[in-house]
DNA sequence: CCTGGATATTTGAGATTGTCAAGTAACTCG
DNA sequence: CGAGTTACTTGACAATCTCAAATATCCAGG
């Protein structure tokens, strides 16, 4: 059962409320910018770092590989990504970022503004103890 | 074009995905716990306080009015919520949870740990200064 | 070696969420 | 009253998601 809460920490549970709806509202701008979904753009992102069994992305997503299947069959069919034969276990299936796909990522990186807008307005040293606090709050 | 961001900044920026994902991850949770997907969790959230026009709706979830309609469907089917004329504008149907529906709301925010577990770590100093920290970067 | 069980992926069915275009009803203002 | 706007719904369609079943491959014990 559920002690109530004091305005503070429910303050603090709303901010981050709008922190998280603000993150996607960017995320699925900057996606679309790109004629991609918001799932698509998760995916690319990481592939764009090393190719990733269809397995891991799953996991990655949280959801199940069946899934996976048809987002990476959508990026495939417009030449971002390519599937490859996993050489030590020929039932895998790598995914991969193709060097249209990495273009694409980083653009994407680019383009998603979260990161500069909101936290401009934070002094270094404030960045610094917002760093810390989110980590204590992550169990880090 | 993106600037290159400094280190603090990208794990800030890092750290508050992480949050996304986590706030995502106990939203889901818990909705699932009473049988709720994330999109009528929300709606179920808003209809609790107050009844609201389906247009309303559909500004807060930042989508199109016809989405509304097949989500508010499917609550009412379960005897979550109702549709009532405004009397000051008979375009207008008023969404607004019923008393199942506001129990349904009730055990649902209570279910909801992220509040809890992730700012327990911190003490009530620390969430002021996280208060601060995120209106400023909300820009409020 | 070879068989049984586990793992990786895909396919197909079905639910939900989302968009857009079109249609109906009701409001508003000149 | 009539034109234009607003609120909601409907229908068609795409994307994401789950689950169950099928296929192919791996691995370990006998």
């Amino acid at each position: 059962m559920a002690t109530r809460m004091d305005a503070l920490t429910l303050e603090v549970v709303d901010l981050i409320g709008s922190v998280v709806a603000r993150y996607h509202e960017e995320y699925e701008r900057a996606a679309a910018e790109h004629a991609l979904t918001g799932a698509q753009a998760r995916v690319l992102g990481l592939l764009s770092l090393e190719p990733v069994p269809m397995r891991g992305l799953a996991r990655a997503l949280k959801c199940e590989p069946s899934n996976v299947t048809g987002i990476v069959d959508r990026l495939e069919a417009r030449g971002l990504v390519e599937r490859r034969p996993d050489p030590a276990d020929r039932r895998v299936k790598l995914a991969a970022a193709t060097a249209s796909g990495r273009e694409v990522a980083t653009a994407l990186r680019d383009s998603l503004d979260f990161a500069r807008e909101p936290l401009g307005s934070l002094s270094p040293e404030e960045r610094g103890v917002l760093r810390d606090l989110l980590r204590r709050m992550l169990g880090q």
